[in-house]
DNA sequence: CTTAATTCGGATAAATTTATCCTATTTGTA
DNA sequence: TACAAATAGGATAAATTTATCCGAATTAAG
């Protein structure tokens, strides 16, 4: 469904949310441990997102990763897929036409329309705050 | 969504029906032209296809590739993309935990099962006749 | 000022997916 | 039987995605 690196993207932007709730800024090297992500990869995959404005980095030691508190529920899972993979899975043709179109559908275009419309609206319909505090209250889990 | 691969199957197969239909068989060369697909890749594909019994092929002089007639009704489209790319767009986890479970769920589990599920039910209800004749008709598109 | 902990960014490598090429085999027709 | 039209299948190449490595820049603390 999405790319491995939107996987690793929002895991640890759910991560980084449930520890910027405290105050807390996070490493790579932690993110990376508690999502069980490769470390390097992890790293291209969250500047992307700084670059995004989705999360804040901060430089040197004591460095890290973060969310300002206020915007973590302004975070919806579709700025980060949209970031990472882009808007294919909303606008694309499942069936990989040029373009989806009401004038020029592929054979399961009707079909197709209607989950890719749930998935969108489920995608910008969910924040990070909401699945950062099911986290917290181990209800959810980023790995195994 | 569906790998390139399993895009090519889902339309060389509902190609490979239009034609089943009026009793005509039709050659790899034929089917990739009409699908803008890229021929040699396509004869991989369609080669899984009849180790699958999905399609079925004749070699040699007016060979080519046929669905029988009773079976095009019979044919679902869960068939194919199974037979391809496998089940994990049903079973596996939307964030690639190595199992989705209900006792150890990821973040996005509850809202990601509802789709999954949708889409799932979207594949298993739908099968070959429908799409081809509408391909027949003029209603839908297999290219461009 | 020095050091250690960090993110940033470029280069490269490994793995997977997509695509091509070539030969063998099969089969209908002349 | 010879030939031409096909599919089958192995080997290989190209493209993309995933992953690693390393040095540069930044920053807090001692
Ligand atoms: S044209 Fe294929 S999904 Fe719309
Ligand atoms: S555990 Fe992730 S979708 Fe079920």
């Amino acid at each position: 469904m999405f790319s491995k690196a939107c996987e690793y993207g929002i895991k640890a932007s759910i991560y980084i949310a449930t520890n910027s709730y405290d105050g807390h800024r996070v490493s790579l090297k932690e993110i990376a441990q508690k999502i069980d992500s490769p470390e390097a990869f992890t790293a291209k995959i969250l500047q992307d997102l700084v670059r995004h404005k989705i999360i804040r980095s901060a430089k040197g030691a004591y460095g890290g990763f973060e969310i300002p508190k206020n915007e973590i529920s302004e975070v919806k899972l579709s700025q980060i897929v949209n970031a990472i993979d882009g808007d294919s899975i909303y606008r694309g043709c499942g069936l990989g036409l040029h373009v989806c179109d009401e004038n020029h559908p592929c054979p399961v275009h009707d079909q197709f329309k209607d989950i890719r419309t749930q998935l969108k609206d489920m995608l910008q319909n969910t924040n990070l705050e909401q699945l950062a505090l099911d986290i917290k209250s181990g209800v959810s889990f980023l790995k195994l």
